[in-house]
Order: structure tokens, then C-alpha cells, then sequence
DNA sequence: AAGTTAGACAACCGCCTGTGT
DNA sequence: TACACAGGCGGTTGTCTAACT
């Protein structure tokens, strides 16, 4: 028995912890994506390696765009549904930042039901019949997803969906929603010292603020951060705002870990330092997603990339 | 205050496809 | 050609939490 359970290690399941996260997160940042099926060994996982790439793709990676979906994604989300079906990757692949998994959570536990209360038929897009109406889920015709025309991958499914002019920038271009700690550990050192990004909705100020769309981030000992868009907000006393929301006031350890961002964002940027699975410390799972509006955050990102010739992760 | 319910999100499961041997 | 394996995908289930009774 024993040997039997040596020679194939039990393996865990269900939540990961910080610490598989952080396992995780470091390993990947350090030897990058490779073959999943061995990272789980090399980073000292006792997890298998499709979930790892799980977790990866649905919550470590940096790039992903938290918070609640804006009315312009949910709306590209419908266009698209109606012309590509269940096929929530090639969805997810129009909305950065949003994966096929959290947009098919969307799709089954918002959009049907507002659908629905429109008296759409989510799986046709048609009207509802009176007796489809009654039904909870009349099961849909798979052609609609199995027998959809082809699609090149290099077409504009947003441009489509939308019947948008072709030439027309896609909708989600250069937008992306700002989760402070991801953005702040990847700030790339050509950007410190930066005089101004203002055309970006973010800058490196002379007041040793680091600005972006809002998101003031102190390089100064003061730590007192904002982020509050238009609307601005107070900062004096140590709290995150959004708006007129205090998402912040209260959390010292939250503030800590912010200070400690903020400060090595600016001075010295070490992406494989603070990572996302630090947002455990504190409350809230990460800024973006408990904030009441995200939008706030809104960050050209293609701006940065041009400007400082680099890429983001 | 305790129990229940519903919604949101995270994770797993099974199948399919592509690739290498 | 057959097989094994890894990765990707969509469907489904599990878990957590806030709202409600």
C-alpha cells in the first residue's frame, strides 16, 4: 500500500492555496510556459498539470483584466455568441483579459437570464416562443455551434458581430483595465523616470507619483494612493478610493503591501518580487474585481508598449 | 442569531485534436 | 496505422459569500 502510494503521489485538489500560487507564479515567471505536464515536479506542486495550466491561465496570469464586465464587453460578448455560439475561447480571444472560462460564468449566470427577461431565446438570439419561454433550457440545436461557417482566425469577429466598418479600430484595442498590483510589477525599468505619459492616461509625475488613469501609486515615503478616474479622490489619510467609494480605509496590511508595491514599482522593478497571490494578505481577492466600478482603472497598455518599445506580459 | 437560498466564481471532468513514435 | 501523450475546450459541479427569511 505504501509503496503503491509512493510511486504515485497523491495528488491535490480543489482551492489552490497563496502558496501554490506563489510556487506556481514563480516557476512560470522564472522558466516561463513550457510542458505542463512537468511543472507541477519542478515547481513542487503536488497538483497535476492541467491544473496548473488552469490556474494559470484563469487567474495567475498577469495580463488578465478583473472586475466586473463592462456593458461594451457585455455587448460584444452577445454579438459574438450569436455568431460563433459556445465557442467561449474564440470569444474570450476578443476580449483581452477576460478568459473563456470566466465569460462562459458570465454568459450562464447574467446574460441568459437578462436575455431571457428581454424575451430572447439565449441560444438563438430569436425571440422566445410562448412555449420556449416556459421551458427553462430548451436544448439547443447544436448546429449552432457545431455547423457554424468557418471563420479565418484573422478575421475581426468584433468588427462583425458589431457590423462595425472593417477599417474601424476593434473595440477592445488599446483599453485594458488596470489591476494595480499586476500593472505596478511590470512596470518596465525604461519607464522609471519617465517625465509624462499624460496621452496614455498615465505618467510618471514629478511629485513622485506615478499616475495611471487615475491610480496615483506614491514613490514616497507618504503612502497614499488613489483611484478615483474623474472624480478623483481623497488620498491624505492612506485609502484606496474609487470614486466615492473607500475600497481601502481600514486594511493596514492592505496598505502595507501597497506601499511595498508601489515603492519597488518605482525604484526597482522586480517582476519575480510581489506577485498577484500577495492580493491574499488582505481581504479583498484583487483591486479590479472588488472595486464597484473598474472603470476607473482603464489603462492604454498599447500606449506603454509603443512608447517604451517593450511588452508587456 | 441561525438557517436557507441564490448568485458568482473557481475548479474539475471528459472528450477531442494534434503530434511524436 | 496504431498508440500514447499533452494541450485545449466546453460542460458541469463544487465552493464561497451575501442576501434573505
Amino acid at each position: 500500500m505504501g509503496r503503491e502510494a509512493a510511486a504515485r503521489p497523491k495528488l491535490r485538489r480543489g482551492l489552490w492555496s497563496p502558496e501554490e500560487d506563489e510556487k506556481l507564479y514563480n516557476h512560470i515567471i522564472r522558466y516561463g510556459v513550457g510542458c505542463w505536464s512537468s511543472v507541477p515536479k519542478l515547481a513542487g506542486l503536488e497538483r497535476c498539470g492541467k491544473s496548473c495550466r488552469l490556474r494559470w491561465i484563469n487567474y495567475l496570469r498577469p495580463d488578465l483584466k478583473r472586475g466586473s464586465f463592462s456593458q461594451q464587453e457585455e455587448d460584444l460578448i452577445i454579438s459574438l455568441h450569436k455568431i460563433l455560439g459556445n465557442r467561449w475561447s474564440q470569444i474570450a480571444s476578443q476580449l483581452p483579459g477576460r478568459t473563456d472560462n470566466e465569460i462562459k460564468n458570465f454568459w450562464n449566470s447574467c446574460i441568459k437570464k437578462k436575455l431571457r427577461q428581454q424575451g430572447i431565446d439565449p441560444a438563438t438570439h430569436k425571440p422566445l416562443d410562448l412555449d420556449d419561454a416556459n421551458t427553462d433550457e430548451a436544448p439547443r440545436d447544436e448546429s449552432n455551434s457545431k455547423h457554424l461557417p468557418a471563420v479565418s482566425a484573422t478575421d475581426d469577429f468584433a468588427a462583425m458581430a458589431a457590423g462595425d466598418d472593417p477599417l474601424a479600430p476593434p473595440p477592445h484595442s488599446p483599453t485594458v483595465s488596470f489591476d494595480p498590483l499586476s500593472v505596478v510589477t511590470n512596470v518596465p525599468a525604461a519607464m522609471q523616470g519617465s517625465s509624462s505619459y499624460g496621452a496614455a492616461h498615465s505618467s510618471f509625475r514629478s511629485d513622485n507619483l506615478c499616475d495611471y488613469g487615475g491610480v496615483d501609486v506614491a514613490s514616497s515615503d507618504a503612502a497614499t494612493y488613489t483611484a478615483g478616474g474623474g472624480d478623483s479622490s481623497s488620498h491624505s489619510n492612506g485609502t484606496w478610493t474609487c470614486g466615492s467609494n473607500v475600497v481601502g480605509s481600514g486594511e493596514p496590511s492592505m496598505m502595507a503591501h501597497l506601499d511595498m508595491f508601489a515603492r519597488d514599482a518605482y525604484h526597482q522593478f522586480d517582476p519575480a518580487k510581489y506577485s498577484p497571490w500577495q492580493q491574499h494578505s488582505f481581504p479583498i481577492r484583487s483591486m479590479s474585481r472588488d472595486l464597484p466600478d473598474s472603470s476607473c482603472f482603464d489603462l492604454a497598455r498599447s500606449a506603454l508598449e509603443d512608447e517604451f518599445s517593450v511588452d508587456f506580459l
